[in-house]
Formats: structure tokens, C-alpha cells, sequence
DNA sequence: CTTGACCGTGTACTAAGGTACAGGGTCTAT
DNA sequence: ATAGACCCTGTACCTTAGTACACGGTCAAG
């Protein structure tokens, strides 16, 4: 028998859904150890508690930002103290900021060939008319 | 038996070399229509050109720009002067254009948030004893 | 005491963009 | 005539970030 102590615990559906995403992606979440494992019930049912709702309410605002699980992992350490997983996290941290560059300036180069693409078309709805294949074939 | 006249055509491990990729990324990139059916040998070997050459590349040079395969499918209707595929081109530029802008923003936003995660560190060996937690725990 | 809403585990499936085999045919040189 | 280097098809596997489902246990209400 489980109750409910003034919002501090929650069972896995109500913690997802504070969470904004869905009860599987909270196990995921378990195996792939990027939260730690909850205690249980004598029934063995999952309990979480609010700081559980910020970490991953982080995790997701990380996965916004652009980090992949495994980078988010890495992350984890610096907020978990775990010395193991914050070995090279300055260069981590630096070899990031240089492949956001890169990401950044190879879509502005994509953005302004799409607005040359758009302006080469002298009719919007006929754009396979336009000089479209020579602009695409040779650079 | 088959013979290569004068640089014009080649094998497939010829081919995919000289593309930069390998050999099952050409036959995958056959399946998934990107690359036509190419004439064959007696033996049912596949012989490419030049021109394939210049497709593959063309390919790849959409992927580095941030195309997926299925969006490089849709841009060679414009070269294969193909209608269907040409259908909505023009909004489809447009709402790529789009998309590729929000991209921009949001790496953008992870740009500085990194750059400020650095500088916030007086010790750039022991980034794990710096405000960091913090920061990243409550935006 | 049974129904329905939960929870558990484990496995399979998704998309994208390939990679890696297995099992077989072909071609060239020795 | 046979080894070695190619080629073929088909299928399975990989990663990432989950989703879906089957099968079974738990618990409160009627």
C-alpha cells in the first residue's frame, strides 16, 4: 500500500507526466543511467520525488540545446560530483563549442543558398523551370 | 568480360571510391532511388559513369549542408526534371529555409550558454569545482 | 471476488543512414 | 584448374531516442 506524503513521491505515471514525457522514456532513462535507480515499494513500483522532476526536466532541456543522452550523461557528472565522468570535461566542453560553430556556419551557408535558390525563380509555383539544375549540379 | 574504355565507366568499388563512400552506401543509395539503375555486364555487375560520380558527390555535398537523403531525393526531381517530385518545391525551399533558421537560433543559443560556462571557470583543469553546477541545475 | 487501473519485466519495433555477413557467381592470373 | 579478387542478393546488425506490446503481479472499489 502506497500514499501519496503531501506531493513528494510519486509513482512512475503521475512522475512522467510532471515531467512531460511518457513512462517509457523514464525506464529508458534508468537503463541508460542517467537516473540513478529509485527506491520501491514493497511491490516493487518506482518512486520518484521532486528533485527526480528537475533532473530530467534538465536532461530534456539539454536534449533542446542540442546535447545527444550520451553528452547529457557526461554533463551529469559535474551535477552528480562524480570525478570519474568530469575527467576532461573543460575539453569536452571546448571540443562542443567548436562543433556548434561548425553546425552554425554550414547552415548559414545552406540559408543563403536556399534565399539565392528562392530569388533565382522568377514564378514562385514553377520553380523546376528556373536555373535551378545548373545552380545544384555545378557549385 | 569487361573492359575500361578510357575512364568512362567503373565497377562499383571503382566507382565508390572515387565517390568517397563505399560500396553499400551506392547499392543503398540505389534502393532508396537515389541513384537510377545502373546498365550492367553480362555478369549483372554494375557499371557507373562519370555523371554518377557527379550525383553521388552532389548528394553528399547536400548531406553536408544538413539534407537528409530523403530531402536530397526530393531536390533531384529538380535535375531529373522529374514532376511529381517537383510538386510544392518551392514551399518546400521555403519551409526548409525555415527550419534551418530556427536551427541557427537555437545553436546559437547553445553557443553562448557554453561560452559563458567557460568563462565562468577560474580553473580551466577543474571545470567540476565551478559555479557550474548551478548554472546548469537552475537556468 | 472480480474488474479495472495501475505497475513490473522483457522483447520487438520505429526512422535514418548506413555496415557487415552469408552464400553464391565471375573473372583473371598462375 | 584453381586461388584470389571481384561482384551479386538478401538479411541481419548498428546507433539514437525512444514507443509498443505481451504477459504477469498489485491494489482499491463495487
Amino acid at each position: 500500500m502506497f500514499i501519496e506524503v503531501n506531493n513528494l513521491s510519486y509513482r512512475i505515471s503521475v512522475f512522467a507526466e510532471k515531467c512531460g514525457v511518457n513512462k517509457e522514456t523514464i525506464r529508458y532513462y534508468e537503463k541508460k543511467e542517467l537516473l540513478k535507480e529509485p527506491i520501491r515499494t514493497d511491490a516493487g513500483y518506482r518512486i520518484y520525488t521532486d528533485d527526480d522532476v528537475k533532473r530530467v526536466k534538465f536532461i530534456k532541456r539539454l536534449q533542446d540545446l542540442g546535447f545527444s543522452l550520451s553528452e547529457s550523461y557526461k554533463l551529469l557528472g559535474v551535477v552528480d560530483n562524480d570525478n570519474v565522468r568530469c575527467q576532461g570535461m573543460y575539453e569536452f566542453v571546448l571540443r562542443k563549442e567548436k562543433e556548434i560553430q561548425k553546425q552554425i556556419a554550414d547552415l548559414k551557408r545552406t540559408e543563403s543558398m536556399l534565399q539565392d535558390l528562392k530569388n533565382r525563380c522568377p514564378d514562385q509555383k514553377a520553380i523546376h523551370q528556373c536555373p535551378i539544375i545548373e545552380w545544384l549540379v555545378f557549385d
